[in-house]
DNA sequence: GTCTATAGCTGGATAGAC
DNA sequence: GTCTATCCAGCTATAGAC
């Protein structure tokens, strides 16, 4: 269950290319062209995916581990930083974030140990972002009356996530008035953006 | 592309119990676990997915179609109804609609036949959603200013898809809360909710 | 007209080569 | 310790049986 390393070396090389591979046709073709044929070829390194991996499984669940650290690193960035919620909402928009968790989203509907790795990783990135936001919203002045920020954090994530979506397949009614309702709410909340 | 149909007989049992076994299968499994020979199993027929359909492409074209024509008739029904909004809102939230829905999406990140079909039955559904409730919407004398009707439809849709995302892996921070203020909302437009 | 057998490929996993 | 050859299962699509 537990994405046990099969080798102790992490740092390996090959394994490295090998997850770096896996990555970017995840991305490209999505995580169905992700066959250990594939990802050793990409990578140009032998075959020796079972070797590295006890199973594919794991190697998803390592991909998911690895994108996980390096995104909460940058999530935990942006939240300590001067406009919490605006970065917030940027960080939620950035598509190459996006992308990688909506495949992994896929992948996790149809295979069961994914689902547990990535709902918990999930929670991680929500209580921390709740953590950050929670005081910022509640010490607002907005005019709206009382808000709950695991509302607005849950909101923030849904309409992000949607807007991806269906940027995906080309549709975007309603896309730019959902956009302008969502800045204005932060506007209310945490004033006007700063550009950086 | 067009799905188009390879025996004119549409109304063959066989090709109903086909199309049957391929959405109950979708559904139990994901889009992944739906090939020929599963669904002929599971419906009790002869494998003969290819005399009934020219490529599998065209089966999830096919079950997509019928399932939108469907749901279509449904939400139509659901928008003329006393309480449009609040129908609305219960429709997005029914997991039965959903469930297919989200498969057809994940699919539709791999297989561009599928993608075009899925946005343009998309289309469809979001142009009649908003043709129901602009003027709802706009009509209110709702407290918080004037709202955006494309915007309302479009986060009403991205939360109700994002809550059945998260609950299909045990995720439900925030799920209360954010429900709660969309109902607040709705009540402010179109009143409290009147049991059917 | 309806269905079956099979070709041809690609996958995960493993036994064992070096 | 690292990699390769291979097994076997599953897939779509097609040729052709009945």
């Amino acid at each position: 269950m537990a994405a046990r390393r099969r080798r102790p070396d992490d740092e390996s090389a090959t394994r490295t290319a090998l997850l770096d591979a896996a990555e970017e046709l995840m991305l490209e073709e999505g995580y169905a062209a992700v066959s250990s044929r594939r990802i050793a070829s990409r990578a140009g390194v032998p075959n020796a995916i079972h070797y590295y991996f006890e199973t594919m499984d794991d190697l998803f669940i390592e991909l998911l581990r690895r994108g996980a650290q390096r995104s909460l690193a940058h999530q935990e960035e942006v939240l300590a930083s001067a406009q919490p919620l605006w970065g917030f909402w940027d960080l939620l928009r950035d598509r190459s974030n996006g992308a990688l968790n909506a495949e992994f989203v896929a992948l996790a509907n149809h295979r069961k140990a994914i689902r547990s790795e990535l709902a918990e990783s999930s929670r991680t990135f929500r209580r921390m972002q709740l953590a950050a936001l929670a005081g910022v919203i509640e010490g607002s002045d907005a005019a709206a009356g009382p808000r709950s920020p695991e509302a607005i954090v849950f909101i923030l994530g849904a309409i992000s996530r949607f807007l991806l979506t269906e940027d995906a397949f080309g549709l975007d009614i309603g896309h730019a008035e959902a956009i302008e309702l969502v800045e204005r709410c932060i506007r209310e909340i945490e004033g006007e953006r700063i550009k950086t």
